[in-house]
DNA sequence: ATGCATGAGTT
DNA sequence: ACTCATGCATA
């Protein structure tokens, strides 16, 4: 617990007058390729190697074997296909309360030409592969980056309605990419940012914040009050992910100038004792967040470590065999991915 | 601080 | 069907 609901108590009587402006700012320019690269450039295999044969890890690979044992099976599809594992009833927790409130959604797509450093490609366990990855993605070309490219973010969403959420449109940054650092690493194509001056940015940026006696929340919301271009507000979980660079390194550059600029403001209305208003409020529908439970965790788990990019049948597969629904499990998988991919160690400068 | 989810834009 | 940026709900 540390709930630093330190709360500034401003109070700027701003009538409600919530801005819905879908604004829009079309700076997306996709970079075609840019996903075959990123992927070549993924970096390796995490976990499992050495600990798999460790010995704590046995049971979670054997685990993984008889899951994927099955996974085969249904694949030649003979007959049958229910769990042999009863299930008393279906550990539904997927209760999706769904309001109906198409709410705040962002959507965005900054392709930037990163080139991770981290090349590597190698998988131990192959004679799990061998059977279990019958068509494994083959060859990751990998090579050449497409030229500088923008980065920008965007980010329409428009609220329906008004109350429970903010709208926020994003936008783009700018970027001017005068690199008059030092060309470091040969293999590191300078992206805009060295992670270093990410880290050191977002570590300065929470203690200044702290320091100004704000929360997340509130520099997420305060941020639809500066009025830049394309940018709203953002979430208490996005403000927290920046501070720990739990984001993608394109969505760590692309963030910093729009909190640093709020930074700036808000440490000058500081000093003239002026807050600048808050809007939120919020209240209606609640969803239901689906938990997985343990055993059925582990058991994906496992079976990413083997190969976290499951065919649709075979997610389908898995699905069944834990009684949890396809959607839920393609998604885990979804943001397994993802989560490989944050920051903190692909910075690897 | 994180897990599960949505959605625009790509492939 | 996937990636990526984000968000709501929750531990």
């Amino acid at each position: 617990m540390m709930s630093l609901n330190s709360k500034q108590a401003f109070s700027m009587p701003h009538g409600g007058s919530l801005h819905v402006e879908p604004k829009y700012s079309a700076l997306h320019s996709a970079s075609p390729g840019s996903e075959a690269m990123r992927r070549a450039c993924l970096p390796a295999p995490p976990q499992l190697q050495s600990n798999i044969f460790g010995g704590l890890d046995e049971s979670l690979l054997a685990r993984a074997e008889a899951l994927a044992a099955v996974d085969i099976v249904s694949q030649s599809k003979s007959h049958h296909h229910h769990p042999p594992h009863h299930s008393p009833f279906k550990p539904d927790a997927t209760y999706h309360t769904m309001n109906t409130i198409p709410c705040t959604s962002a959507a965005s797509s900054s392709s930037v030409p990163i080139s991770h450093p981290s090349a590597l490609a190698g998988t131990p366990h192959q004679a799990l592969e061998g059977e279990l990855l019958e068509h494994l993605s083959p060859g990751l070309a990998l090579g050449a980056m497409a030229g500088p490219d923008g980065t920008v973010v965007s980010t329409p969403a428009h609220a329906p309605h008004m109350a429970t959420m903010n709208p926020m449109h994003q936008a783009a940054l700018s970027m001017a990419h005068a690199h008059g650092l030092p060309s470091h690493m040969g293999c590191m194509s300078d992206v805009d940012a060295d992670p270093r001056d990410l880290e050191a940015f977002a570590e300065r940026f929470k203690q200044r914040r702290i320091k100004l006696g704000v929360t997340q929340a509130d520099v997420g919301s305060a941020l639809a009050n500066l009025k830049i271009p394309g940018v709203g507000s953002l979430s208490q979980s996005t403000i927290c992910r920046f501070e720990s660079l739990t984001l993608s390194h394109n969505n760590m550059i692309a963030l910093k100038p729009i909190l640093q600029a709020w930074l700036e403001e808000a440490e000058k209305s500081h000093r003239e004792k002026l807050t600048k208003p808050e809007l939120f409020n919020g209240a209606e529908k609640k969803r239901k967040r689906t938990s997985i439970a343990a055993p059925e965790k582990r058991s994906l788990e496992a079976y990413f470590a083997i190969q976290p990019r499951p065919s649709s049948e075979k997610i389908a597969a898995i699905a069944e065999k834990l009684d949890l629904k396809k959607n839920v499990v393609r998604v885990w998988f979804c943001n397994q991915r993802q989560k490989q991919k944050r920051m903190k160690y692909s910075a690897g400068i």
